[in-house]
RNA sequence: CGGGGUGUGGCGCAGCUGGCAGCGCACCGCGUUUGGGACGCGGGGGUCGUCGGUUCGAAUCCGACCACCCCGACCA
């Protein structure tokens, strides 16, 4: 149960966080450090996720597969621009079985490689093509510097990968895949994403090309909330995936893959929480209704059960996920803050006056005190509540733009840009030099986050950091 | 790895000019409460981070070590 009040928004954020996800149980330290443990609330909203992205990827002709936790050291090296980034992060056994092992493991942190290994027994022909497999699963990334959900030194995740027969299929899948996360992404965590290329510098080692979607949190820092890359040859080459074409000639097949992580989790606790608590979206919230009798006595409670449990069973059929709090000794009001920490979209409070009015009383978590608080009647509960969930996943997409669009800016100088990335993010023209974006990254600590796919005007500009012609703008921010 | 800080019941802390451990919350029991964080009474729980030193006596003084946190470096 939570106790105390949280330390604002505005007080600090990071304490915030940290406070709302022990308090709302969704996560907790473990012994290990960096490690998370994800409580059942956090796994059940995990789960949510899961169901919603696991259904677009059959959709899009995906199967699901699973791949060995360990990786030959050998495997990491074949490709240098991976191995090179991602060699400083890894976890590495030495020993099993109490002997020294013949050639180290790597606890994955990706698994490119050995995917990329099985793909060239596999692939042979290009009636083997395209290959879309996805898997569910964990990695570690032995990171310096943790947080709960946003960078653990183990995660959960689901990774895809593909090998296609020609670069444009190759190409079209990795964009394919980044709109199925920004359409999960916006209807199911209504969190908006700006979907985009990353920069050379910052795209994943070892790919041609990173999409990412990029949210905007309530500090207005950018959080990358999913990517997808396109590999071109680099690991088919690396590994060998060849297949005969319909010409009868060998060639490499063109690679992609594509991730989604539980730092999705942290996206809709920044997105949507407030100094209360947790809000969470309708659709993933793994309970969309908590239901409070309210009771003074044995004779009040004989009156109020029944309808409570009339209710629950209807709206249980209806296909909602709901809750009866009928904990003795609290107070309601105790369990109106226990629940809004947690987030649970709506709250439906029946009492002994709502008995006998045949009503009940609603109160929607993302409007809070009396002004998010109605009574309706017990007709048509069903879809009066499944009307209101709806209301309230909207309600919390719109506020999420509205914040994001009020914190984005065009500076028209250097100087502006430096002001506009200290409380927001800047969508500049950029020469897509290496020095301008470091320029930007020492200068004041916000990086090129992407250059979006879409809303590019349509004349080139000049760059705002050296006045060089550009093409494109990108978006420039500071970053978890 | 550099700078700073903290280690005392589950959590947050007090005690630190040495005298044998305490408060709030949480937890357990009973009773009264219950439409926005209830109250009373009664309980249980700590080798004071570790090791060593000083002392008749150490949570307290000294030393070493360990762990964690914050800032920086690092972070597909």
């Amino acid at each position: 149960m939570s106790d105390e009040k949280l330390t604002p928004r505005s007080e600090n954020f990071s304490d915030w966080y940290n406070e709302l996800v022990l308090k709302a149980e969704l996560a907790d330290y473990s012994p290990v450090r960096g490690c998370m443990v994800v409580r059942p609330y956090g796994w059940t909203l995990w789960e949510n996720i899961q169901q919603a992205l696991d259904k677009r990827f059959k959709e899009t002709g995906h199967v699901n597969a699973a791949f060995p936790l360990f990786i030959p050291m050998s495997f990491l090296e074949k490709e240098k621009a991976h191995v090179e980034g991602f060699s400083p992060e890894l976890a590495v056994v030495t020993h099993g079985g109490g002997e020294k092992l013949e050639e180290p493991l790597v606890v994955r942190p990706t698994s490119e490689t050995i995917i990329g290994y099985m793909y060239s027994k596999w692939i042979k022909s290009w009636r083997d093509l395209p290959l879309l497999i996805n898997q569910w699963g964990n990695v570690v990334r032995w990171e310096l510097r943790t947080k709960l959900f946003l960078r653990t030194a183990e995660f959960y995740w689901q990774e895809g990968h593909t090998a296609h027969a020609t670069e444009q299929e190759a190409r079209e899948e990795t964009l394919r895949m980044l709109d199925v996360y920004t359409d999960f992404s916006i209807n199911e965590a209504a969190v908006p994403v700006i979907k985009g290329i990353k920069s050379e510098t910052e795209k994943f080692a070892g790919a041609v090309m990173s999409t990412t979607i990029e949210a905007m949190m309530q500090d207005t820092r950018a959080l990358q909330s999913g990517t997808s890359h396109y590999l071109g040859q680099n690991f088919a080459k690396a590994f060998e995936i060849q297949f005969t074409n319909q010409n009868n000639e060998l060639e490499f097949a063109y690679t992609t893959s594509w991730g989604l992580s539980t730092r999705m989790i942290g996206a809709i606790i920044m997105t949507h929480g407030d100094d209360q608590g947790l809000i969470l979206p309708p659709r993933l919230a793994p309970i969309q209704v908590v239901m409070i009798p309210i009771y003074k006595n044995d004779a009040e409670k004989a009156a109020v059960m029944p309808v409570t449990d009339r209710i629950f069973r209807e709206l249980k059929a209806a296909g909602l996920r709901l809750k009866v709090d009928d904990r003795e000794g609290l107070t309601p009001g105790f369990k109106y803050n226990d629940w809004e920490m947690r987030g649970v979209p709506l709250r439906m409070e029946i009492g002994p006056k709502d008995v006998e009015k045949g009503s009940v009383a609603l109160a929607r978590r993302d409007i809070p005190g009396k002004a998010g608080k109605s009574f309706v009647s017990q007709e048509n509960l069903i879809a009066t509540v499944q009307e209101m969930l709806t209301t309230i996943q909207a309600a919390l997409l719109e506020r999420a733009i509205a914040m994001r669009d009020s914190h984005i800016d065009d500076p028209q100088t250097y100087e502006e840009l430096k002001q506009v990335v200290q409380s927001g993010w800047a969508f500049s023209y950029w020469c897509e030099s290496k020095q301008c974006e470091a320029k930007v990254k020492e200068d004041t600590k916000a990086s090129t986050r992407c250059i979006p796919i879409e809303g590019q005007p349509e004349h080139e500009g000049k760059c705002i950091v050296c006045g060089a012609p550009a093409k494109r703008k990108v978006y420039f921010a500071k970053a978890y």
